[in-house]
DNA sequence: CGAAATTTTGATCACGTTCAACTTCAGTGG
DNA sequence: CCACTGAAGTTGAACGTGATCAAAATTTCG
């Protein structure tokens, strides 16, 4: 189906799967590769999934970027996630009936289709594959923990900042970036809806950020100026070992 | 170090585990529970694992409640979760050095303690474990993601109908409720820190829940009088058909 | 029975939404 | 290449909501 060659060391979700199970030899992601239905080129802004559709696939981006979005029957709107490449989605309609959320590109997207339950089949077969794949939900899992934070608990400004934080080193490991520069493939109002907030007020926040000489941009280019102020700021990213509890408030 | 008789077939975690593979049999969830290292008996109002600590253990609740919650530098925290019977806690600080988050139990709570790092490789090893891990981390993904909406987009009078719908839900697939009545193990306080609110609001929102005939109330046990109102109103329980997109708004 | 925690209520106020107008930018066809 | 068009960014004003603080009433537990 596809060449055997060098190219599937080189694929994001490969090379993440790498990174949460080192010991994966590079046979087993080809197993799984020999299961790929179709590569696909996706323009920007197709839905790829569609909430309510029934599905029996599950795709894994090579590049460019999606949402994953779920709509409120009157029109609200909440971002989920930023699909990135390395990313999965459409795991979660498992023995669902319909789609509970959409997935829309956000830019030119390549992605690769796989059947769903033969993916989580040949994953299940090697222990390998399947120690790295459970890292990998455990580790997101952790990332939605945070954003409940986020959404629950942080100020408008701090949500901004960590999320250029967040968004920046995801776009780094994946070298779509540098140390300190970096390209926003979304408006202000997918940011609102992605962090608990209206378009304008968002807008207010990358003022305040770039008047404190926090940030620049150039128009959807984002220059970090004052890294260490962001993450200050965002109050999130350095690992305190505050030890403060529940039971005993600090 | 456990008796090898019937009652691990009826604990929650393996119960839950069958649930997303039925075809699992018990012979495998005792290599599982062989490697309990110990059973616990947690009082109420213990944290468990504490942010900011390390462990290399994991847990797994057989019976009673806890929450999952985050603290920030000035003291304000997120609820993250309730953890129930058959939840696991204590996977995600996989490879990480310290916990990011704590764990505090809300009634007296039996536990079973693991290695984590022993966990995921008997899991890893038997395909039907891993594939019903795979599985239900994937569907806690979900239940983050149905969160993540209610804490972005939904007002607090939705949330709270909803909190209270997903609960009942849970607590009456563990067996500690009926069809309209459970008890709630968490002061309102607390139900604000889950739903992103102020304590005062959160019990506003009771309030009118009450005075709309939607829950009558009994200090810390709820009655649904009208369940199908709650469901309409926290926007989310019924799965909706609707295929409006980001990209083609209804 | 007494002490502490939780629930309940009220008043005030800051914050963020909403709506609208205007500007800038990007893509397209003439 | 430029004018045109629609989308996205920017700004302002008014409004509503939910937080905050405090006090009282109630419940829980030692």
């Amino acid at each position: 189906v596809v060449d055997a060659g060098g190219w599937i060391e080189a694929h994001p979700f490969v090379l993440r799967l790498r990174h949460f199970a080192p010991d994966l030899d590079f046979s087993e992601a080809v197993k799984l590769w020999d299961a790929v239905e179709e590569d696909l080129r996706i323009p920007a802004r197709r839905d790829i999934v569609i909430q309510g559709w029934t599905s029996t696939k599950c795709w894994v981006v090579e590049s460019g970027f999606a949402m994953r979005y779920h709509l409120l029957h009157d029109g609200r709107r909440q971002v989920l996630s930023i699909v990135t490449p390395g990313d999965v989605f459409g795991l979660a309609e498992t023995a669902l009936e319909a789609a509970p959320r959409s997935v829309c590109s956000l830019s030119e997207t390549k992605i690769q289709r796989f059947n769903r339950q033969r993916f989580f089949e040949i994953c299940s077969l090697s222990p390998r594959l399947s120690m790295a794949i459970m890292c990998f939900l455990v580790h997101q899992l952790g990332l939605y923990y945070e954003r409940l934070t986020e959404l629950g608990r942080q100020s408008p400004l701090e949500r901004v900042a960590h999320f250029l934080l967040r968004f920046h080193s995801r776009v780094l490991a994946v070298g779509c970036a540098s140390e300190s520069v970096f390209d926003l493939p979304l408006s202000q109002e997918i940011i609102g809806d992605l962090l608990g907030l209206s378009g304008p007020h968002v807008n207010r926040m990358f003022h305040r950020l770039r008047s404190e000489g926090l940030i620049r941009t150039y128009r959807r280019r984002i220059e970090f100026v004052d890294i260490e102020g962001l993450h200050r700021l965002s109050g999130l990213a350095p690992p305190t070992s505050s030890v403060a509890t529940a039971a005993n408030p600090a």
